[in-house]
DNA sequence: GTTGAGCGTT
């Protein structure tokens, strides 16, 4: 159980998606992919509800809700795919 | 500015 989050500003922290999220349920774990050349922050985020239906409620009160000045998406999130990476810097 | 890692081809 995971939920994808993102159009989020490079402003927002893992502690930001915490404070919200833990508004809906409780936060099994935050996770914010920086791009591993550049360090930066890619826009989107991760989060893991102990339950399902928690991740629910989050989804249902926060995708399209304006924050920080934007529209965030937040919805189910899918696998990781684990597709080839063959040559990477 | 939209789907996470790492190994360094898994």
């Amino acid at each position: 159980m995971s939920v994808y989050v993102g159009n989020l500003s490079y402003e927002v922290t893992s502690e930001d998606l915490s404070d919200v999220f833990s508004e809906y349920g409780t936060i099994k774990r935050i996770h914010v992919p920086t791009d591993r050349e550049t360090g930066r922050m890619r826009g989107f985020a991760f989060v893991e509800m102990e339950q399902e239906s928690e991740e629910a409620a989050a989804i249902e009160a926060l995708d399209g809700a304006e924050w920080m000045d934007r529209v965030i998406r937040v919805n189910p999130a899918k696998p990781r795919t684990d597709k080839p990476r063959y040559n990477r810097r």
